[in-house]
DNA sequence: TATGAATGAGCTTTCATTCAT
DNA sequence: AATGAATGAAAGCTCATTCAT
């Protein structure tokens, strides 16, 4: 890499400047404007070609600025790439953030917790297709980013608490690691989406139809807390 | 296409000739031969690369045959992919053909059936990126494969007797459709490998650690027999 | 070419081999019907496609036999296509000396030669196809062909004999050059179909709509004549 | 086409810019003679091996540019084609245009009419190939050209024009189409240059031998006068 | 800081033909 | 006399990237 990028470097996440002096601000915020639909219409293009099926030549038609500008701002399309993944992984985190389960009784606060995280994999789906992306490619692209290498879920911390406060109560049982939970629902939520038509293909049972949807979403909770609940 | 290829059109499987005429069939053997040495390779390329990533000249490089050949015996790099998938499927399934619990206890059953799931694809990672490469490409190219659209699962019609079984003896809860636990069971063991490089690169965890194989092994029947015996 | 062609050699025209004995003929006549349909299925592909756009597949697809059957019996595709050329003309100077005018007045013989020239010419574009095709390849394939290279028209001795009755009966100019007169009504004929499209593409005239064939076909003769009887 | 090309997309003929801007012209000035070399190259391997048989390479290899460019610059094989159809349309149509013959007598007129198209087609037989090999190919590429398809002949308006002198002044018949008197010439003009080789292979006359030259374009003269004049 | 122009290397695929009996 | 299997060489085209200001 020859040619230096803007504003701290290809991996510098579009941070909130807070207040800068008047006129580069201006062309800040322009830079700060193409960055985003760069990366917005590279999401969409990475997400649904993979890596090397993306084309960065369509990124840039589909974008106002030019494919010029797409190597000033990001360097390469691995760097691209990079950038979109933290920009997805921020984001969703970002939304899990907003779970208040406190006041709920441990079982209701875990059916809450599952269903949220069902939601969020069924309203995402791009996101579960980049981290799709990033496993065929043996996260290889995480790996070297530091944005993203001690990125843990949020909801971890709050599922952590959810599971002492069960323990605690006598409910659940006892020794269960928070992040096996995590997988399970993780794995339910995951495979629902991502492997949505490899099963339709082979089942010929559409898992996305919207008239199962509840069905799903609750057996999640019932899988879950049996197992947590079970004697 | 105007050039015909060999014995049966590119997308006929490896069907097992089991007796054999004596002289022509020399060519025949080597040309079976070249074709699975073609088929073990691509796996290999497309499963580490993706569809748009794996390059035929690789592909032709790795084998004793050359690129030319790769396209006599499969006509383009998709018929090749189509190939790859409906072997590793075919073989996947063959596989799980081989259980036999019968004469377990439902619940032993159930336990038998999920670890000998979680066994397969832990085996297998490379069946698992080429569903999840395929999954990436909303399985179109299984959709245009005659051999793989209905290709069930057998280990469904398995896991339907297990659980009639376990129903009509009052241990299983009733209702419970198979291709849903059929779904969890795959949901746990696919996460477990398709994604165990974002989930280590994000939680630091090895999931594949094969201190842990056993917990999860185990797990995995815990989870499933408590949603199913749930009072 | 290391392979000798059956019966004569590559260039050798289906001949209708009188009397043979049993057996072999047999084989000639499946070998004859065989080298004549190709010789069909060719004579369209060039003729559609040009020389270089052929394709010996393509060819060999739409015939009951093989690829290797077409090199078999014709050696290459130049070779094909010189066969292709022979038969065409070979037909085409057959309809020719249908010709019977030595009793029409000369003016009338020379309105129904120009008249059958640009009946045939109309009736056989793939012929003139195949003539502008050979042009383009600056009649390469025809010098080489011994078949070919001094297959003049009949019509051009006809042509002769007319303008020769003309002159002595006082009616046409003297020293016309029959090849010339019949360079005229060849140019017009052959422009009409061989020029069609982008005369009309460029024009927007139809020259083959059916309305204004007849006013073309007296054109010319008038032509013709106009020049033949002019003072 | 996700590349855009340089200045105005691969249809974009090379429009006489009259008035330049300063500095960044000289790149321009390089790119059109980049543009026109490649223009003239391909116009030489196109009507020397007609469409098909042209090779992209070669194209490439006889220019200072490489095939990349190629594809740069006009997007496609087929939209080279197209540029230099209608390049070679462009140029024919503006040598027409300098017809003076208004000052001439009718006759006059028309033989200085059909001498200049005589002489136009034996100057330029690479257009008449390529006319030759469009109409192999049906126009196809003509016909989706904004730039040529309505690009009728100059020369048309000056014939009719002479006509109507002719007409009026009582030496020409009445109600003859120019558009036909057109073909007329025409036919005979590219059918000497078109079909030079297989005439002369067939008749072993050389129509393109300088000695002949003059009794071929004054025997067109007359040939359409005598046609115009007839009574 | 920003950008239009240019490009080397490699891609998948196709072509007419020959091998080997 | 007849043929199924195999193929070297090259075709058109695309890719992410850098040049040059």
């Amino acid at each position: 890499m020859t040619e230096s990028s803007p504003r701290g470097g290809p991996l510098a996440t579009e941070s909130t400047v807070p207040a800068e002096p008047a006129a580069p601000v201006e062309r800040s915020r322009d830079a700060d404007r193409t960055r985003a639909e760069i990366l917005e219409v590279a999401t969409a293009e990475f997400s649904d070609k993979g890596y090397t099926g993306a084309r960065v030549d369509e990124i840039a038609a589909r974008t106002r600025t030019t494919k010029r500008m797409l190597y000033y701002y990001f360097g390469s399309k691995e760097q691209l790439f990079v950038a979109v993944l933290e920009r997805a992984y921020v984001r969703i985190r970002s939304i899990e953030q907003d779970l208040d389960v406190e006041h709920l009784e441990p079982e209701d606060a875990i059916r809450r917790l599952a269903g949220l995280t069902f939601d969020h994999h069924e309203a995402h789906p791009e996101f579960l297709r980049l981290v799709a992306i990033e496993n065929i490619h043996r996260a290889e692209h995480i790996a070297h980013s530091d944005a993203l290498s001690n990125l843990a879920s949020p909801a971890l911390d709050v599922l952590s608490r959810i599971l002492e406060r069960g323990v605690q109560a006598g409910r659940f049982r006892r020794d269960v690691d928070p992040l096996d939970i995590h997988m399970v629902i993780s794995s339910f939520c995951v495979f629902r989406i991502a492997n949505q038509y490899t099963f339709g293909a082979i089942f010929g049972r559409d898992v996305l139809d919207v008239e199962r949807r509840e069905h799903y979403r609750t057996m999640l909770g019932d899988l879950v807390l049996s197992y947590l609940t079970a004697r």
